[in-house]
This record gives structure tokens, sequence and C-alpha cells, in this order.
DNA sequence: ATTTAGTCTGTTGTATACAACAAAAGCAAA
DNA sequence: TTTGCTTTTGTTGTATACAACAGACTAAAT
């Protein structure tokens, strides 16, 4: 992290991480004092990145009364789930032919593989790379951005109902296996159905896990 | 406009208008100083508001530099009928039974009567709340707030192409009428491919329009 | 015990002074 | 004329003091 940032993107990304880290967990309360004290830097920069915090969705400034970390509830899920299901399968029918071979062959082989040859943690970045790189393919910036906040959105969920507790991992691999053999055959259509029902089961996987985890109270 | 909203928000919407009306021209550069002594407040405000503006693509603030009214291009185009396309036939796919009859009959109503009934002004408003009540039907923030975006770069380029210039408006009622007749019939497949035709034909006028309008430098 | 007026405390909103830096302008030397 | 250095100017970045306001708390009156 070079030293030529500047406070304001600094701070930004300090708080970013830490509420989707759950650090400040949804529905907490902070306050500038607060954040200025932790981060050591004065008021003017943590206003900066709270504004636009605020514009992402994660926190809300409540005048006179202190910033609310949003909330995470059930409904989020089928939020999230609506664009990505609207994005992705988007992408690949229509952009497919735009992401390089070379890529696709590197998730061939990796998701060739079983998923337990990876550690959870690793494979939880081998999807977000995946799920991004095919939505990149589309660059149209209005889209990306919505899509890097629902993105975030997911990691909040993830960790909050427990980063390591998946065990949809084989079928989530032979899911995105099915998805890059179809782009390798260049049939985008089928790769969008595929990513389309990898979608589906994901949503469902999300909502046994919040609903089973007592640690959210939502 | 009660006296009640903050200065930052007075600065952002009172900004935010000069943008899309061009009195700020895409391209333009401005300065925090000059937006003080023209909206009367502190830089404080300008600021929160700039910052706002920026994430919504509006301006890009250049370090030490200034700031600059983010450009349209003819890509940019491209770009928002890309998400109209995306967004508004789904909207009605999807959630067309969600929008109250009542609502669909008051723009049958409209759109039975020729459109030079109203003046240019009044039919352009109609539009943009024809289409907007559409895709409010989502009810999906995420997406909301995208549409929103596009729909005032879409703004912006009416202005820039000289607003009273479109010679299609008979063409645009008609296709209107057909979109929401199929509304009325609770045809939502029909309904979104009417819609779709319809983007692409307003997509192919404002292209024409952007080309043969020399003041528009890009 | 309950109400009510008033004070106090904590919070963000706003204004402004100063710092840091980049780019332009000026100027001297080759 | 060109080149390279120095100075100046203009811009946003940052820190901080003060204002405004909402809500909690206290204490007195009924």
């Amino acid at each position: 992290m070079a030293g030529k940032e500047s406070l304001k993107q600094k701070a930004y990304y300090a708080i970013k991480e830490k509420i989707i880290r759950c650090e400040y967990a949804p529905g907490a309360m902070l306050n500038e004092e607060s954040l200025r004290e932790e981060l050591h830097v004065s008021r003017t920069p943590i206003r900066d990145a709270l504004s636009r915090l605020e514009q992402e969705g994660l926190i809300s400034i409540l005048p006179k009364k202190g910033i609310e970390v949003s909330g995470l509830s059930i409904n989020d899920i089928n939020l999230i789930f609506e664009v990505r299901l609207l994005y992705e399968p988007y992408a690949l029918l229509k952009y497919g032919s735009k992401i390089k071979d070379e890529v696709i062959y590197k998730y061939y082989d990796t998701f060739s593989s079983p998923a337990h040859t990876f550690s959870e943690e690793e494979y939880y970045s081998l999807d977000d790379t995946f799920h991004v790189s095919i939505v990149e393919a589309i660059q149209n910036p209005y889209l990306l951005k919505t899509y890097d906040w629902i993105h975030n959105q997911n990691l909040r969920f993830r960790v909050l109902t427990g980063q390591f507790v998946d065990l949809r991992l084989e079928r989530t691999n032979q899911e995105h296996l099915k998805i890059v053999t179809a782009c390798l055959k260049h049939n985008w259509e089928l790769a969008a159905k595929e990513m389309e029902a990898h979608l589906l089961a994901s949503k469902n996987a999300t909502f046994d896990l919040v609903l089973s985890n007592k640690t959210t109270e939502m």
C-alpha cells in the first residue's frame, strides 16, 4: 500500500473493509469522532469516505444521530441474486465471445480439479474472480458499478454466515465446470443457462445458510 | 422547496441541475471556488455535493487540477441504451403484473391521443414518467439507482442535441400505445417485445440526432 | 407518581485557515 | 530561438473551530 494515496482514499478503504468483514456489524452505530481516533486522521477525509460509502449503500448517515451500518435482511439475498441473475447470464450470452480463450482455459483447468484441492478461502477467491471476469466482459461502467456493490453485499453475507461452512463446494465446482465447458465450446446459450442454474442453486444455499444461522438477528 | 434541506443537498441539486441542463457543458472545467461564489455557501457542502456527483459519474475530480464535467460520447448512447434494453423489457416481463391497472389506464388514455395534443416539453415529461414507472415496479434499489444515473445522462443528451427537434413524436406515441395495449391485456411477453422495439428505434433516433448535430464536438 | 419545562450532552453541519502539490509563467543562459 | 531552471499561481487536500439541532436527562410543580 503506497503512501501515495490520499487520506480520504485510505479512510474509505479502511472503513469499507471493516464493514465488509463485519467488524462493524450490520445495524451498528458509528460516529465520526471514533472513526477519527481509530484512523488517526481529521474529520474531513472521514466525511469524504462516509459520503461515498453512503452512496454505495453500506451505511446511512442520520443527521445529528450518527452513522448506521446498513443491515442485511433476508430480502437482500433476493435483491442481490436478482441482479446477478439478470447480469451474469446476459454477460455470457452477449459478451461471452469477448472473453479471452486463455482465461477460459485457465478456469477449465482450475474447475477440473476437485474443489478440495484448494483451501476454502482459496476457492471463494477463485469463485469471485471467475464470476467477476465474466461480468467485466460487458465493459459497461454503469452495470459494473452496480455489480461491484452487490458483490460487497455478497461478501458481507459470506462473512456473517461464517465463511467456511459451505458444504456445497464440490457441487459448486461441478456447476462451474459445466459453465466453463459450455464456454470452451463457445456455446453461449448453454453457458448462460448453466449460469442461471448455478445462481439459483447458490441463492437457495445462501438462504439455507442464513436461516440456519442463529447469529444473524434480522 | 422547503428551507429545511441542508446546504449540501441544495448544493447537490443545484450543481446536478446545471450539469443536466448543460449550463455546465460536457467537458467543462469547474472549481470549488467559483461554485462557492455561485451558490453562496462554503466549500464544505460544495465538496459533499461534488463527491456525490463524482460517484454518479457526472463529474471527475482531478486532484490539484480541477473538476471536469463528464463528457458525452457516441459510445455513451450505446451504454445508456444497453442498460435500458436490459432493464425495461425485464421489468415488464417479470414485474408487469405489479403495475397498478389504474396507472396503465392513465397512460392508455394519454397515448391514445395524438402526440401533438401536448407540447413537446410535456410529452418528454410524460415519456420519462412512463418509462420510470415501469422500471420502478422492479423495486430493487440497486437496479433503480443505476437506472436513475442513466436517466440523467439521457436527459443531458436530450438537452445537448436541442430538446425540441425530435420528429419522431407521433411514431414514439404509437410505440408507447402498443406497449400500453399489451399491458392492458396483461400480455407481458408482448409488452416486453414492444418495449425492446421501441428502445431500439429510440436509440437509432438518438444516434441520428447526435450525428447530425454540429454543436456536439465529441 | 406524573407531567413538564428546561438544561445538558452528543452528534453532524458548516465555515475557514493552512498545507501540499502540479502546472503555468517568467527568465536567464546557451 | 531554444532550453532548462526558478518562481508564481491556482487547485484540491487536510485540519479544526464553531453552529445547529435532536434526544436524554434532571428537577420542580402538580
